[in-house]
RNA sequence: GCCGAUGUGGCUCAAUUGGCAGAGCAGCUGAUUUGUAAUCAGCAGGUUAUCGGUUCAAGUCCGAUCAUCGGCUCCA
């Protein structure tokens, strides 16, 4: 594609770059001088993408940078109304995110009716059209425009700015004027803004940071049509019935009890299968294929182990400590007389008034450590892998809890490998290839992202080492990514303090993204608790520790497979897998052989002996989202055969038992993941 | 922890804006013995999350606590 410049010249793009790139590529990679907007192939203005001479049609959801542009001038036109609302209402910043925009105010906050006449004003200023106008002016000036204009947010966003820098400023008509860089649309029209709405208003810390003002948030979003906006809109009443924590609670898996507390989920019968059948196959696939050994250790420890392992000092207050003593962390390093550097320092703690304090486990990591230590290790024995199904107790602000992802007690397939600096790479890939393994046979292994997590060179003191250990693990860890191929991200200051992380991270049915998943390399924490092992020199060396899990944490997993099959879990991971259904119950000893036929082969399998219409049990075990149905009654026992009613197939006909037998044992065998392709209409 | 919303039988929701807490589903009992998404009838179920206050009177108004939800921050 051709592109005229203003100056007149010509260049030549791609037709597959984006109008992004094409603009970064005009702008020479100028942050500031980002988009280009592109009108009938010609830029007709760097600072403009779209113009009602663009053909709004033509951008659709999956224009991500068009849309983007929409949707952050959108948010500007919501700051002017609630500038005209509410005139005592301070602007903060207002982009454009993933799945709309928003705009932070300081203002009281804002009910639903407030947003409905925010909206109503919205729809006002864009009938009443706009054509936005771009304008720059020396720092000294932007801010005695912002200092006039009483928006003390926007002149500290522009006093940290360069000396000499030029603010930019956009000009919508009415007077609003407001700082941005841009881009936006050009113009603000019923033609360019179709379709938009407001969805929340919540709080949010301005620049994100806990202890500066809390602001009100609005949060809205627009499409370039409204069927794209009411598809949207739809989606997201539909994501409720995919919502784990409402799913699970309907579906009798878990539920939660106030006198019990925050972040304590209970699980019922069903839920409790689930996690059991995923619990025994992971013990079982690490302990046989995978060459782990198993270990079981407390729940609890004195303190004194985490402050060998620094837990302690770094994360106490993410801790249950099981003693009267309440100590706040300065108070405890202080009454402690120093901080412990690892079990030489023992001797220390003598004097220290917190050492018999009990702490409930926030880690696996320092008890799988002491049984390595317990009997002397040999470069013979390494690698050394351990794994546990390990219970873990984690006090999470109040605020924080969710369902099952985010709880204050949670069961994780947890495990340490140690090993010699030459088993590392090795080690490393089997631990991502086991991951990736589980994943695969969970069906998730298409919806997730790979993150190297890194330290944050700016805060050292959160980490253990120096700025060149740091390097020299996290490059070590980069080289093994690459060499398995793995696409990922790099993220700094998302390591463990101990060492970066490979993290496994999925997102929820509302597109929030959580860690499923983590493999992190450890080259310090050996020396803190003087492990070792013997070389064939008959040397002590310091091994390298690798934390690792397989699937994660069980309540985590399971949120997600509710929400990836919408609660129609797998059969091999379904609490009831089979329901027998006789017609009467003159069926019912030939409903007994086939109950104990099934149970013969552990297929989880129960009998409707109720008196019911045999529609009606059909119905309760389709809500039920049984797999399988089987329906029996005169012709079956005579022939010793079972009608199949599937969740997958709907009616499957009639077979012989002993066929359904050997079907449903190869499915659960193999952990197959039927197709849905039943159309009738569920409820 | 912070901002906000919410809390009525197991579930989904009513209750005239402060005036006798009600319905459907589920449950239980009885009848029905049924062929692929709801058989009929009856019965029972509540200190309206908890505690306190205002009032002749509180599900409703006020305060505190607990929990749940939407965000922010945090997430070894």
């Amino acid at each position: 594609m051709k592109i005229t410049l203003k100056d007149g010249s010509v260049k030549e793009y791609a037709s597959s770059m984006s109008i992004h790139e094409i603009a970064m590529d005009i702008s020479e990679g100028l942050a500031r001088a980002t988009c280009a907007g592109l009108v009938n192939g010609e830029v007709k203005d760097v600072r403009t993408v779209l113009s009602e001479d663009c053909d709004l049609s033509l951008l659709t959801a999956s224009d991500a940078e068009g849309l983007r542009v929409l949707r952050h001038t959108t948010s500007h036109v919501l700051a002017q109304a609630v500038k005209n609302l509410y005139p005592e209402a301070k602007l903060a910043i207002g982009p454009a995110i993933d799945e709309g925009f928003y705009y932070d105010f300081e203002s009281p906050s804002f009910s639903r009716e407030d947003l409905d006449a925010i909206e109503a004003e919205m729809k006002k200023i864009i009938k009443a059209g706009a054509e936005l106008k771009y304008f720059e002016l020396p720092r000294a000036e932007a801010i005695k425009l912002m200092q006039d204009r009483n928006e003390p947010y926007k002149v500290e966003l522009i006093e940290d700015l360069p000396e000499d820098a030029v603010i930019s400023f956009y000009e919508q008509g009415d007077g609003f004027v407001d700082l941005c860089a841009g881009p936006h649309i050009k113009k603000i029209s019923k033609n360019t803004i179709k379709a938009f709405k407001l969805i929340s208003s919540s709080g949010a810390y301005w620049r994100g940071d806990e202890h500066n003002t809390m602001l009100t948030r609005i949060y809205g979003t627009t499409f370039p049509t409204k069927e794209e906006l009411n598809t949207y809109l739809e989606e997201l009443a539909d994501r409720k019935n995919r919502d784990h924590n409402k799913l699970g609670r309907e579906m009798d898996l878990f539920t939660t009890v106030d006198v019990i507390g925050q972040g304590l989920p209970l699980f019922m019968p069903k839920g409790t299968k689930i996690i059991q059948k995923m619990q025994r196959w992971i013990e079982d696939l690490e302990e046989y294929e995978w060459g782990y050994v198993r270990t079981r250790t407390p729940l609890m420890a004195k303190s004194t182990l985490y402050k060998i392992s620094d837990h302690w000092y770094h994360y106490k207050d993410g801790m249950f400590v099981l003693n009267d003593i309440e100590l706040s962390d300065e108070e405890a390093i202080r009454q402690g007389g120093r901080v412990v550097r690892g079990v030489e320092d023992l001797g220390s703690l003598e004097q220290d008034e917190d050492a018999d304090s009990y702490a409930l486990r926030p880690m696996t990591c320092p008890f799988q450590y002491y049984v390595y230590k317990a009997r002397q290790k040999s470069y013979r024995d390494l690698p050394y892998r351990m794994g546990e199904t390990s219970t873990l107790f984690r006090n999470e602000d109040s605020g924080e809890m969710h369902g099952l992802t985010r709880v204050r007690q949670f069961t994780i397939s947890e495990g340490h490998l140690v090993c010699t600096p030459e088993q590392v790479d090795e080690e490393f890939k089997n631990c991502v290839r086991l991951a990736k393994y589980c994943l695969t046979t969970l069906g998730l292994q298409d919806d997730v992202t790979y993150r190297l997590s890194k330290w944050d060179p700016e805060h050292p003191d959160k980490y253990m080492g120096t700025a060149d250990d740091w390097d020299h693990v996290e490059n070590m860890m980069r080289d093994i990514l690459d060499e398995i191929g793995l696409t990922y991200t790099e993220a700094a200051g998302e390591a463990a303090f101990y060492g970066p992380k490979l993290d496994i991270q999925a997102k929820n049915v509302y597109g929030k993204e959580d860690t499923m998943i983590t493999i992190q390399l450890d080259g310090f924490i050996a020396e803190r608790f003087d492990m070792y092992y013997i070389d064939k020199n008959g040397e002590k060396k310091r091994p390298y520790i690798i934390h690792r899990t397989s699937i994660g944490c069980y309540e985590r997993t399971l949120a997600w497979l509710i929400e990836k099959y919408a609660g129609k879990l797998p059969t091999w991971l379904m609490p009831e897998q089979v329901r027998i259904l006789p017609i009467s119950e003159k069926y019912f000893d030939y409903a007994d052989e086939v109950f104990k036929e099934l149970r013969k082969h552990n297929v989880d399998v129960t009998v409707d002996y109720r008196a019911e219409k045999i529609g009606f049990k059909i119905r309760e075990a389709r809500m039920d989202k049984l797999p399988y149905m089987l329906v029996v009654g005169q012709n079956e026992a005579e022939d010793k055969t079972v009608s199949v009613r599937s969740r997958f197939a709907g009616d499957e006909g009639v077979k012989p038992l002993s066929d359904f037998v050997a079907q449903i044992c190869e499915e659960i065998a193999t952990k197959a993941i039927r197709k849905e392709e039943n159309t009738e209409a569920n409820e």
